[in-house]
DNA sequence: TATTGTTATACTCTATAACTATA
DNA sequence: TATAGTTATAGAGTATAACAATA
């Protein structure tokens, strides 16, 4: 099968591959816990704000009440995370459970492990640029300021 | 939300979060068309290989028969493509119509345009320096001949 | 009125399994 | 036997719409 020459020189395409390629180790590496990038990024999002609720927890990751929802029950069925009473009768609090801390520290350790082997043919100065290089892509910032007139 | 320090310097996370952006700009192009990433991938490989059977198709995609079945199926009810008597009577040989190449040729040039709006705040030697970069990402290749002995 | 959690439902993309025709 | 296409079915992950309880 030919590649296409469009497909490969296209910046988007090749942020896929690379990605697709990044994604499937760190996969294989969740899967013994019973997870997946998005209820890693949960967690992680758990832990830095005990005691936040569902849906500032699902906006942060950029899905509705209702997604977050189903992430969130698949958590606690998981024994990572529990419910706890919110700030008032309508929301809950979502913590970590000890568990959850021990079986978080050791993945993050595996998931450093998996950056370093899949960009392992690149120097420390190439990683560090392509770190940099990748916090660049995005639209072009208009206005710098909220109140510039043109 | 607070962030969370790990998540943010795992280059896998940096990864998605890019390709998120690059992908979203992307998928908001293709739209009008009725096309996605992966449907545009296969219109641009089927370009590319002429006559190409569904299942060569579905494994240059990293996708199974079944699933390679369904997209044929979109891009023929969408017009662009149709599928055609191949080298034996179990294959057929999919090709573009008409109405694909015109299509394709214009969604080429929008997607140059999408690649270059989201990295435009990237000066012409780091784009090429990220499109290299992201090339080296993967595992480290193990015995560089086949006949190696160690 | 607006918001949070919840449930029901549906859509997309993927996979597995089984069947048919052909090689 | 093995392979290509096809169909049926199922499992993630997402979304919308509606409802109850609470703010």
């Amino acid at each position: 099968m030919k590649q296409d020459s469009d497909l490969e020189t296209l910046l988007g395409y090749q942020m896929q591959r690379a990605f697709l390629t990044m994604t499937e180790d760190a996969r294989r590496v969740l899967e013994p816990y019973g997870l997946t990038p998005a209820k890693l990024t949960a967690l992680l999002l758990i832990r830095a704000n005990p005691g936040c609720d569902q849906t500032a927890l699902g906006r942060a990751l950029s899905i509705n009440r209702s997604s977050a929802m189903k992430l969130v029950n698949a958590l606690v069925a998981g024994g990572f995370i529990e419910r706890r009473a919110g700030r008032n009768l309508r929301t809950n609090a979502l913590h970590l459970l000890p568990h959850g801390e021990t079986q978080l520290a050791d993945l993050v350790v595996a998931l450093r492990e998996s950056d370093r082997r899949m960009s392992a043919r690149l120097s420390a100065a190439e990683h560090a640029t392509l770190f940099a290089l990748l916090g660049k892509l995005g639209p072009a910032r208009t206005r710098r300021t909220p109140h510039e007139p043109a």
